[in-house]
DNA sequence: CTAAAATGTTACCGGTCGGTAACATTGGGG
DNA sequence: CCCCAATGTTACCGACCGGTAACATTTTAG
């Protein structure tokens, strides 16, 4: 250990030293770990040390690994909430084009996406206490982005709102599984063609087949 | 503890006395047990004992705790490919009448699944070593599951059988995560609305819509 | 019945992990 | 310059876990 910088806390201290406030970095290097490793397989002190800090340091500001982890939850939560607010900032009024800017973000996420899935359904596969902090979380972010989009379904004029909100939930999810059982890191190309049959289908056009 | 027979070991107990031998008993109450504590929230002593007998008798029969995990995926996966031959057998050259016998059949598993979502999923999200032996098993069934999928979209005369496939596994995958996400045991029933609806839309017939 | 095979019991090992205490060090602002 | 706050260091604790050894017990088969 002559020389202990690695190459993937480069990331995480800037040019002049570290300026990133420890508890960002923190919650930074959590999250890397988290989704590489697994939220299990990975211990605090290896967090801290990725964090370029240590272990009291990371107590300090969390009480305890699971608030650690709830804490990065909340942060993913909270720019994926974002994100929607962005999409409906962009498309006012046009649920077609934002289902559409929708599924195309995806995509492109999906596509610079390795192996791994989604980072909130694989803690939920790792997390099945229900009494843990970050299940709520998760699974009220979830609620309210299937309301969203049954909402975004009804604006959008499909015959049947509830299904069609329900198979899009399903091809949100699925991409990501997809990714993580077969490695189809392309999926998301066929999203946004099934989206755009989807939306396609609900005007009076032609309507295509698949 | 005076005493000692809980109400869910009835299950792996046979009426006189415990027939079922020891390994199967092992591979089942680990099976339980992996799916509701998750793969790495349970030791092997819990499940021991839960299969109502001990560690070392556990260990007689696998070498390791990650291999008692991979003969219980190898289990799962091969349930799983026989219930394909089933499906094969029992739609010859029916593409259509298969694809939904199979949708209905998913339907009813998510139906009367409990809170978490696929097993195989969520071992893989819990089993992030790229070198562990169930990870591979789990691969390649689904990979191979892709495959048949895939065919199956050939011969039922989808237009773009790569694109019906992948959707095909998205909606799959996808309900599996969002029975786990949103608790939505009912979306079985979305499922198989919509691929009766792509199968529809497969033939020359009044196309439905959404 | 008896010998051998299967199963149970207990105790233990080494390692890891989450979490804490006590103390040393650094660094920035008055 | 000096003090205080933030951070680092070290050592430690208790709990759990995967895995093994040695020995006792039960079951099965001939």
């Amino acid at each position: 250990m002559t020389t202990d910088i690695h190459d993937h806390e480069v990331n995480i201290r800037e040019n002049s030293g570290s300026r990133i406030p420890v508890r960002e970095r923190i919650l930074m290097a959590a999250g890397e770990l988290f989704c590489k490793q697994g939220i299990r397989g990975i211990g605090v002190e290896a967090i801290a040390e990725a964090a370029d800090t240590n272990k009291m340091t990371l107590y300090r500001y969390f009480e305890s690994k699971d608030e650690l982890i709830a804490e990065w939850v909340r942060g993913m939560v909270a720019q994926k909430e974002e994100q929607w607010k962005d999409l409906k900032a962009k498309h006012p009024d046009d649920p077609h084009g934002l289902l559409k800017d929708w599924s195309q973000r995806t995509a492109a996420k999906l596509r610079a996406m390795e192996e791994r899935g989604s980072a909130l359904g694989n803690a939920l596969a790792e997390l099945p206490d229900p009494s843990h902090p970050a299940r709520r979380v998760i699974q009220d972010h979830k609620a309210r982005e299937h309301k969203r989009i049954m909402r975004l379904c009804k604006e959008a004029g499909f015959q049947d709102p509830g299904l069609a909100a329900n198979l899009f939930s399903m091809l949100l999810e699925g991409a990501h599984s997809c990714v993580q059982c077969v490695g189809m890191r392309q999926i998301g190309e066929d999203l946004v063609k099934v989206v755009d049959l989807m939306i396609a289908n609900t005007r009076n056009e032609r309507r295509p087949r698949l």
